[in-house]
DNA sequence: AGCAGCGTAGCACGACTGTGCTAGTATGTG
DNA sequence: CACATACTAGCACAGTCGTGCTACGCTGCT
């Protein structure tokens, strides 16, 4: 065997500039010359990892929500189950720039999936996602499991936390973001409190 | 003079085969050619109408903005102010294919303000224009203008409509809606509740 | 030492892009 | 009727695109 290299991380490395390419000049941008320039790889190279641009847009789209789940995952525990919920949310809002291009970018290869049809299948995937957390979230708070009660707080929740993102989204980059928190922060105790006094539909 | 033609009505011609374009292949086919046969005229015609590809699509989406705007002014008289609100969120809402289709739009010509900026202009004012919309709901609901708590709710209320608005663009097109125009009916309703009762806060 | 083969480098091709430019055509006004 | 001109039509050019393809060098196993 000749030399070998770590082609995940070269996989990684050239989705980053994907990231990065969509980020500067927007992704009508993105081509295998563009990209494999902003990585410092010849078109080749390039090429010898991802034979198609679509493999290669792709593969960004993936990893990106693989970096989300990940970061999701990652145990942040409370002792109060509101405090758990809320600091999860604010774990998938786009608070501060990272997020923020993270959003951008999520954005940009929705936008793309008439090109790529594949990238439909990522999206859908990180919608139904971040509705599973929102159900385990109410479930969390409410005790309950399975009602339809849940899962209707659970749209309600999933609804907000999106709508927040778009807005969030539209402010500028050291906007206040305090009133984002605040209705978060207010939902998340609605839905508990809700569960203790007994009350929850509607 | 020579012969003259609606040039106003050749533009929204041109606009509209600007937005099958998006629908059929992506944001990223719109080029002055394929607009131009979409169109059935010559490229030539187009650049007599739209110098550049930038004012072409940026007309297109201002003009998408007007007729949305256009729609939401059309009188929609209710005794019941609840029903006034509903009836003008389900407006902004994607739920048949026309609207569906705006709103792909309006997400792919998002996703291209990096190309071309006066679109990010488009989007702010059209958030702001949901934003003010939000606002007058509330104030119509709870009968006070101005306090902090009519602000609150307006945030709270923007936030759930964009958020919904992503929730049914992400389903198909013929898929249940009900769950959704039932959260807008039961956070119209808690509007008017509050207010009625005298808590508001939170 | 030799060699198989991964990874690098880059040329070539046809298609498509935006835009500058010119020529022709038809039509309303004088 | 004449003529100015809005509009149509299309060529030209330089650039970028995705992708097929070949050639070379380095590396690690046999």
């Amino acid at each position: 065997m000749p030399r070998t290299m770590d082609r995940d991380a070269r996989k990684a490395q050239l989705a980053e500039a994907v990231w990065q390419v969509i980020l500067d000049q927007g992704i009508s941008a993105v081509s295998v010359r563009t990209v494999a320039e902003h990585a410092g790889v010849v078109v080749g190279s390039l090429r010898h990892v991802f034979p198609t641009r679509s493999e290669l847009v792709q593969f960004s789209a993936e990893l990106m929500m693989e970096r989300v789940t990940e970061r999701l995952l990652t145990a942040t525990p409370h002792d109060d189950s509101r405090e758990y919920a809320f600091a999860k949310i604010k774990n998938v809002l786009p608070l501060d720039p990272d997020t923020r291009a993270e959003y951008e970018v999520n954005l940009a290869l929705l936008a793309e999936r008439a090109a790529v049809p594949g990238l439909l299948q990522v999206r859908l995937d990180a919608h139904h996602q971040l509705a599973k957390l929102c159900v385990r979230l109410v479930e969390i708070l409410t005790g309950q499991a399975g009602t339809p009660a849940v899962t209707s707080r659970a749209h309600r929740l999933h609804a907000l936390v999106d709508g927040l993102a778009f807005h969030l989204f539209h402010q500028p980059v050291d906007g206040d973001t305090t009133w984002a928190l605040d209705i978060i922060w207010s939902e998340v105790s609605t839905i508990a409190a809700d569960a203790n006094s007994g009350e929850i539909s509607h």
